[in-house]
Order: structure tokens, then sequence, then C-alpha cells
RNA sequence: GGUGGGUUGGCCGAGAGGCGAGGCAACGGACUGCAAAUCCGUGUACACGGGUUCAAAUCCCGUACCCACCUCCA
């Protein structure tokens, strides 16, 4: 079986090829981290956890890498209307991301670099690529370097553009360039710019320019040449382009595959960082849990457009939890047999909403076994939507979810609940013994009305908060 | 101006020439003291106008509307 995937560059779904057999390395453009998470950022990171997931479970040996961008001007800016030193604001950015991967069940990748941490890779890149005749510092003396799009023939081909169909640069601000399309690898520190913001180069102190450190990064830890390459649509230009440009002109074939995910947006604008209209995880994660916003994001094809609606999100969870229920009741959470349909959707550009489809029908079949009593046939149903939940990183009994659903507090309070409507419904299943349905229903209202709903089962009655 | 994506039933959301993905909601039925849960059943969905074809939501031409990217963006 081959996984097939959606190739941005070659804008066909093509059979995935390794560069070597059995391994994949895999580079994805992390966060720049200036604010809190949103759903769009999380959306990224949940999508590349699960082709992380499905290749492993194909069998390959992954390399994933997944950078963080700890330095840049907007990092700049927000730290200096916050009053607060730009690394501690980076810092305090990269733990609430840390923190939303976590309550969302995505899978660290093998390293996270930090821009800042590979300053003398970048140095070494732009130093050869200005060797090669692709970058120049600038003639103005502000100690930038640029890149020089001009010189590099193939410079569009990964968005298919022409250079001269681009708009050029709407900041225009050309200072030394000779194209104004060209773009910073390194900025010359500003005098209003702090000086731990700097670092020691060639052309003088400075940062690094945005794109850079991709290659950098992916180079040190993925090798010249790699397999897939992915991040969010927006990337597709200047980012990624950019980023294909300066290591092939450095001599390296770079990325195989350019995958790239769509949106969510809310009220049909996309959520960003500058329109403030951010939908938080912290702020969702007061309202569902974790596993229920991954499911809500895992049935969505990655390459679709998502409209994000509480209502929405209401609907997958309802249909998470009939999933769990079934487990529940099935008693099992043991990891069985993947289905073949499941898995084919899976190959076919991580078809997951085709896949949820095959969960839920196996979840119906299950629960039409367990109607029918036979529980041995049951139990394999559940081992394969059991098999499914995992690979799509929403397992119930994922050890993830412990530290983001009850605590210990909790399950001590569960505990004092339980004895206390225990009591009430012993007395409840006494009355439906004399088949005094009035106090039955009475004794119902009672715990109703406490938040508390019941359900009679052949097993007995139980109860869950309403 | 350039480059892409989209418009599917009450709603969410797949599919990409023939067979009604799946979910949520609704309605009917089974089960139940009643509920809940579960199962079974119920839908003449593909923006519009032409065309190709035995057959079009799917391909072609045109139109409308929406969205994204074109150097801050997941």
């Amino acid at each position: 079986m081959t996984i097939r995937l959606y190739d941005t560059a070659t804008r066909e779904v093509r059979d995935f090829v390794p560069l070597q057999e059995g391994k994949v390395g895999l580079y994805v453009c992390g966060l720049t981290v200036q604010s809190e998470p949103h759903v769009g950022h999380v959306r990224s990171a949940v999508n590349f956890d699960v082709l992380q997931r499905w290749l492993r479970h194909r069998g390959f040996e992954v390399t994933f890498i997944r950078n963080i961008t700890d330095i840049d001007d907007k990092i700049l800016v927000k730290s200096a209307e916050q009053g607060r030193p730009w690394y501690n604001l980076a810092y305090a950015m990269k733990i609430e991301l840390d923190k939303a991967y976590a309550a969302l069940n995505v899978a660290p990748p093998t390293y996270e670099p930090a821009a800042t941490g590979h300053i003398p890779e970048m140095i070494v890149l732009i130093e050869r690529l200005i060797e090669r005749g692709h970058a120049y510092p600038a003639a103005d003396g502000s100690g930038d370097v640029y890149f020089d799009v001009r010189s590099w023939a193939s410079y569009g081909e990964l968005t298919h553009q022409g250079v001269d169909d681009m708009e050029p640069a709407a900041d225009a601000d050309p200072r030394g360039k000779r194209d104004p399309r060209d773009f910073a690898l390194w900025k010359g520190r500003k005098e209003s710019e702090p000086a731990t913001a700097s670092w020691p180069s060639p052309w003088g102190p400075g940062r690094p320019g945005w794109h850079i450190e991709c290659s950098a990064m992916a180079g040190k830890y993925l090798g010249d040449a790699f397999d897939i390459h992915g991040g969010g649509v927006d990337l597709r230009f200047p980012h990624h382009e950019n980023e294909q440009a300066q290591s092939r002109a450095a001599g390296g074939a770079f990325a195989s595959y350019w995958m790239h995910n769509a949106w969510i947006t809310t009220a049909g604008e996309k959520m960003s960082k500058s329109l403030g209209n951010t939908l938080s995880i912290p702020a969702i994660l007061e309202r569902y849990r974790g596993a229920e916003l991954r499911f809500y994001v895992v049935a969505a094809h990655y390459r679709s457009h998502v409209e994000f609606s509480f209502d929405a999100l209401d609907e997958a969870a309802v249909g998470y939890r009939r999933i769990e229920a079934f487990l529940d009741r099935a008693g099992t959470g043991e990891i069985g047999a993947l289905p073949e349909a499941f898995a084919t959707a899976m190959d076919d550009d991580l078809g997951t909403p085709a896949a949820v489809a095959v969960l839920y029908d196996t979840v119906r079949e299950g629960n039409r076994l367990l109607a029918a009593g036979d529980d041995e046939a049951a139990a394999e149903a559940a081992r394969s939507v059991a098999a499914m939940l995992d690979v799509l990183g929403v397992h119930p009994a994922d050890p993830a979810w412990a530290g983001t659903g009850s605590s210990d507090g909790e399950a001590r309070l569960t505990a004092a609940v339980d004895a206390l409507v225990a009591g009430l419904l012993d007395e409840r299943t006494q009355a439906r013994a004399d088949k005094d349905w009035a106090r039955a229903d009475a004794i119902r209202d009672r715990i109703k009305a406490a938040g508390i709903e019941v359900t009679d089962t052949p097993d007995g009655p139980t109860w869950t908060v309403s």
C-alpha cells in the first residue's frame, strides 16, 4: 500500500516515495511565539501530528522537526508595547504553546529548534549564498543582506508565479535592495532595537531575516534534501518560496513534497494575530475537552477550509461522546486491528473524513452487536475503534488526556457524589421494584435538579453530570 | 494585475463520470413502566446558464458570488 500525498509544488496527489527507504524527514514551520495560540495554529499542529502518526503506523522511521521562531519584528514590537524583554515574551508564549499542544495530544516532534539557537548556521548559509552570487550586502551600509531574486531563475517555481507578475513589496522601504522583491536574509541592527536582539555577523550586528532560519535548521537536522515540508497555506508565499529559493541556490535539493493545511476561520475571516479575532485555546478548553476539540479538527480534511463555530464543535463533541460511550459499554480500550477501509482512506492524502466515516460505521456495527448480545464480536469492533482513535490521536484512554481531565481532587469528589447518589438510586430501584413509578420519577427529578442525569441500563442505573 | 481555492440536503462535512460517505438535527418504528442510550427506517443535495456523454454534483465553456496569497501570518 502506497501513501499518496497532495504536493503543493506539483498541484497533484502523488505517490509518496521517500528519499531513503523506510525513512521520512519531515519539517514543519511552527509558530512565531508572540501571542497565545488559537485554533488555527493548533490545526496545523494537529494535522501534521496525524501525518506523523500515520507515517509511523505505516512503518516509517520519522524524523520530525518543527521549529519555533523566537525572534522577529512582531516579537520586538509587542514586547516593547508590553514593556518586557523580547525574550521573556517569546519564552512565555512558548510555554503557552506547549500547554496547548499537550492539551490536544500533539506529540512532541523529534526536535524543536529555535531560531536564536541557530544563528551560526544561518550565517554560514548566507555566506555561501553571497559566494555563489545569489545574495549581497546592502549598498546603503544598513548591515542588511538580501537574497537576489533576479539571480535565481527558478524563483517563483513553488507558487507558479513569475517575478514580474508579483506586486512589489508593499512595505516599500527598498533601502539597499537591487530589486524590490529581494528579501532580507540578515537584518542589520537598528538604533531603536534592543542590543540583546542582535548577534555579531560578518556584516555587523543584526538578526536573521525570517526565512533563512528554516533553511538553516532544516538543513542541519534533515540534510540538504529531505522528504516533506509542511505549514499553513499562507506560508506558501513568500515564506516557503523563499526558503526553497535560498536552499536550492545554496546547492541543496530541499523538500521533495510540500504540504499545506487550510485555514480555520471565524465569521468568514481568517484568524490572524493582526486582526485580533483570535479564539485562543485556553478559552475553548474552558468549554470543551482537548479530545473533543481535536476530534473536531481531525474530522475535517486538512486541505479544506473550516469555518469555526461552536455549533459545529458541539456536534463533533456529541459524536465523540457517542464513540466513547460505545467503548465504555463494550468494555475495552484495547487496541486491535485497523479496518482496511480506514487505512485506505488515510493512505489517500490523509482522508480523515472518510476515515472517520469508517469509525462511525464500526461504532454502529458494534452497538448493534452489543444489542444482539454478541459481546465477543462487539469487543472486537471496540478494539478496531480504539485502533482508529489511536491513529487519530483521540483515544479516550490515551494517558495524554490524564492531565487535562480529572485531577485527583476531582476523582475524590466524584467518589463522594457517587456515594450520595447511590443511596438515592437504591431507594429508586426499590420504588421501581414496587412499581411505584411516581416515587421513582420523583427521585430521578430530584437528582436531576442537582444537575445529574440518571440512566437505567440492564445492569442497573448509572449517573452522569448533565 | 498575477496565482490558487471554494459554492453539496435544515446544519456540519466527504466524494470527483453510473451505486445517496459519514455525522448532527428532525420524523416514524423497535426496545423501555416512562425516559435516556442503542438499533432499524425515512431525504428526489450538489450556485446559475449552456455543452460533451448512453449516463454529469463530478468533464468542457460561460456567468454570479465568496475566500486566500502576492514580503507580519498556521
